[in-house]
DNA sequence: AACGCTGTTCAGTCATCCTGAACAATATGA
DNA sequence: TCATATTGTTCAGGATGACTGAACAGCGTT
């Protein structure tokens, strides 16, 4: 267990805690239900753990048995993860702007923080005429090709960047970028015009726009993004779009004490 | 630890786990950060016990270090909980019939289901033009003074209402409805009119209307609701927006199969 | 009916998690 | 400024309890 230092270092973790966190994550990332067998193979332990571990979990219904047996994500985790949402006190202040811009530009609205290289949306606002359902994505790995995720990666300090572009980039449609010199070509064309495009790059039919938020040091704190159907917003009509966005982004940043 | 029956009894449950969980439930509940001997004594734990938990909670994020140096609900719950909602088959379903609500009736939507006796917010909507703030309210203890909180009570099995009855019913506004005859005769009107209507009785100002739906067992599964400025929904109004509110609840429990 | 799968049960034992006390690092107060 | 209190952290030691591994039961399939 210890490295090779044989220098005895004393570990303030409790294994089975850790283990039992690793099940969820390994729960969450499936999106399926999946059986205790499964869960011991992939997570290398017996399944008589496993089944103590889900036994436990599902007293506190962070994991529930679905119709099939199986086993998924409990619902107290999603009062849980409201609450902890709730502890940021940029998404209280945020919360009324984002209203405003879902009013203002009737476009999907979606606010976001960098949460160890992931990005993760803390709220949505939806617009009164839908007239476009935003599908719902997985933000994972998704830097390169949202607008959310092209603000951290224009915004975030240079060993930050480099630390989330260590990981190969995937293809979601023929429009994503995936070269390095294109995706620097675009973090500097995001810095100079202080908003970023996603058109067609993650799903063929999607375009958003993003924008920074900064705190009280100047630093970016989140990014918010509106979402609509490439067919609704042509490259002309960008600008007037991105100075609403710029500018609700920045009334957050004021807000949050920029 | 076992009871008096002497009978040797296994529990597959995994104590340390168990205690992890229960000091998350702590930091929920208080909506404040908290120190570890603070946490220790709640717990009824030693202090170097809750600093390993803390610290293996913090090394993946379901706790974080506020900059107070005490402790609060980490982000990582915040992905993880929106992911056991998306496990939830009624809110893929619900969602583009509550965005039409919005958009219909203008005004904030809220879709919730009853979780081990808690009202638990699964999906909420903003319309367009928001001329109103709905304050994020905590539904603990709201069954009978909330919209959605009535009509769980006025279609859940009698057995499941009494249980949820017996707790304390606290005065929110000099509206709140506290005597049980009173609760009694609204449940009756609910189940009457089909819809439940809270006025002014949790946060002065503030209306509710809520609707409940079924699932293919004929049981109620969901309830939802809009919220609005009471100045703005007077009672002799309440009709045709409960007629739009039951009319997208209807569709959502064809949806799920009713 | 035999097989392959599932989740469950349980005794044993070894690792590990908790206790409890001492320590350091900050606040608080005289 | 120096005590005092209270914080979080460190660590040795030993009882506790969590994991192993094998056997069992309950399915559906072949």
């Amino acid at each position: 267990m210890d490295s090779e230092t044989g220098k005895k270092q004393f570990l303030y973790t409790v294994a089975s805690v850790d283990r039992a966190i690793e099940l969820l994550f390994v729960l969450e990332s499936a999106a399926r239900d999946m059986g205790i067998t499964e869960l011991s193979k992939i997570l290398g332990v017996q399944k008589s753990t496993v089944h103590n571990l889900v036994q436990t979990l599902m007293a506190r219904d962070f994991v529930r048995q679905t119709d099939s047996g199986r086993f998924t994500l409990g619902f107290r985790l999603v009062r849980l993860g409201a609450a902890a949402a709730d502890r940021l006190d940029l998404r209280r202040l945020a919360d009324p702007i984002l209203r405003e811009l879902a009013a203002e530009s009737n476009e999907y609205v979606l606010l976001a923080v960098l949460h160890r290289n992931e990005v993760t949306i803390v709220d949505s606002v939806a617009p009164q005429r839908s007239t476009f359902l935003v599908p719902r994505i997985d933000f994972s790995h998704t830097f390169h090709c949202t607008a959310l995720g092209k603000i951290f990666l224009a915004y975030l300090p240079d060993a930050r960047r480099q630390e989330i572009l260590q990981n190969p980039l995937a293809h979601f449609t023929p429009y994503t970028l995936i070269e390095e010199p294109a995706i620097l070509a675009e973090i500097d064309k995001i810095r100079r015009q202080g908003y970023a495009v996603s058109c067609n790059e993650t799903i063929e039919g999607v375009t958003c726009l993003g924008a920074p938020i900064f705190n009280a040091h100047g630093k970016l704190e989140a990014a918010v993004s509106i979402s609509t159907a490439s067919a609704q917003l042509s490259a002309e009509n960008y600008q007037p779009m991105a100075d609403i966005l710029k500018e609700k982004a920045a009334a957050i940043s004021k807000q949050i004490g920029f």
